[in-house]
DNA sequence: TATTAATGTTAGAATAGTCTAACATTTTTT
DNA sequence: AAAAAATGTTAGACTATTCTAACATTAATA
């Protein structure tokens, strides 16, 4: 596939997210690129089958298109959350580099920075990262401050990197898969009494269940 | 630039070290590329002022062409010392990693590797990374080998990269910027005899001396 | 030096990705 | 439902990069 073929099919996919059609137009318009030039592009994506598209249809990925689709997202986030955790750059500034670097050829550079994340299933919004496969996590990560007293949940992720976060998290035990049981939440500054793997009683300050992910 | 004209640019700028001539069939073996085409890409060139041509001629870098041509080499070398050093990958694997990351169009991300790198000024080959202005340092490493005796250096590279020889560098605590001085050169058998850091004493034999690389 | 070999150049075509201008279809508005 | 607006498509052209085939020049050799 040539970046540009990539960057088509990451626009498909990133608006068969928001609405139930595609349009030509709409492609046009996000990839600032003129509707003549989309139109022979759609074609020629459909004769390699990652989109399905009639004349005058809305325009949809197959499911070939859609692994490669997530497979290219899954380069970009990975890089995000590197160039942001690793490197040290601005949430703001890791985009545009991002937008290159993941269209790179080579699964030991994709695996390498994968393994040094430590395997992340969600980006710092939440967002979940696809696997090596082209497959999403299927749940939704939610942050634990917006979830139920009384309930289970299990640790999916979490949207702070922080060293003294990390480290809070270590000292609990509280790892990636880890169950956290709502005991009670306080109204009055949204901390929670929490049970973790069962066992473990301790408190969440809201800043804490808003930095934690989970299923 | 476009990503073929800067790969054009660093084979002319790699040809023009070793060869005092430069011709479009050098080019278009190194490139893999028929002359034909390596013909029309060097009238493009001229035209741009990056290179200097004439029917028949051998062909010669500009000053722009050539400052072009080292700022992609720092980009290269530094990409490679990155993947290496920083992310664990083999001497091996970095180069056609680095082959594609060097294009990349980020003041940011390469400033941020270069600082990362401890702004380097040699690669772990002794070869010289240009700075961010295209200029390479002036001074030019040499081998320890064909240093003099009473004069105190520093270790800018080395020419080997056997883990037998790192290991053995790191068991003296040699490292990168370490300073040797050279106490006795042993005429029979070209050995030296060392202090490191002004501390330790110990004695090279001529194939280490050979292989480190010193300013 | 005359011939052969190597190298260089030109001409013309192919592909990918882009465009503008013109025309077609669908959707919205009156 | 008819007219207008929006959207979609086709046709044809342009640039960048590549190729093959044919021809030109320079270098090497007999």
């Amino acid at each position: 596939m040539t970046l540009t073929e990539e960057n088509y099919l990451k626009a498909l996919h990133r608006l068969s997210q928001n609405e139930e059609t595609i349009s030509v137009k709409r492609i046009a318009v996000l990839l600032d690129i003129k509707m003549p030039t989309v139109n022979s592009m759609v074609k020629n994506l459909a004769e390699k089958k990652l989109i399905k598209y009639e004349k005058y249809k809305s325009i949809e990925l197959t499911e070939k298109g859609r692994k490669q689709a997530l497979l290219i997202l899954r380069k970009h986030r990975l890089t995000e959350l590197f160039l942001k955790d690793v490197m040290g750059l601005g949430w703001e500034e890791v985009h545009d580099i991002a937008e290159q670097i993941e269209h790179l050829q080579s699964d030991l550079f994709f695996n390498r920075v994968d393994e040094m994340l430590g395997h992340p299933q969600f980006d710092p919004h939440g967002e979940p990262i696809p696997d090596s496969h082209g497959r999403l996590p299927q749940l939704k990560a939610t942050p634990l401050s917006l979830c139920q007293s009384g309930k289970k949940y299990q640790l999916s992720g979490v949207l702070n990197n922080d060293a003294s976060f990390l480290t809070y998290l270590n000292s609990v035990d509280l790892q990636l898969g880890s169950q956290i049981e709502i005991i009670t939440l306080q109204e009055f500054d949204k901390s929670m009494a929490v049970k973790l793997n069962g066992k473990t009683k301790t408190v969440f300050s809201a800043l804490i269940c808003q930095n934690l992910l989970v299923l």
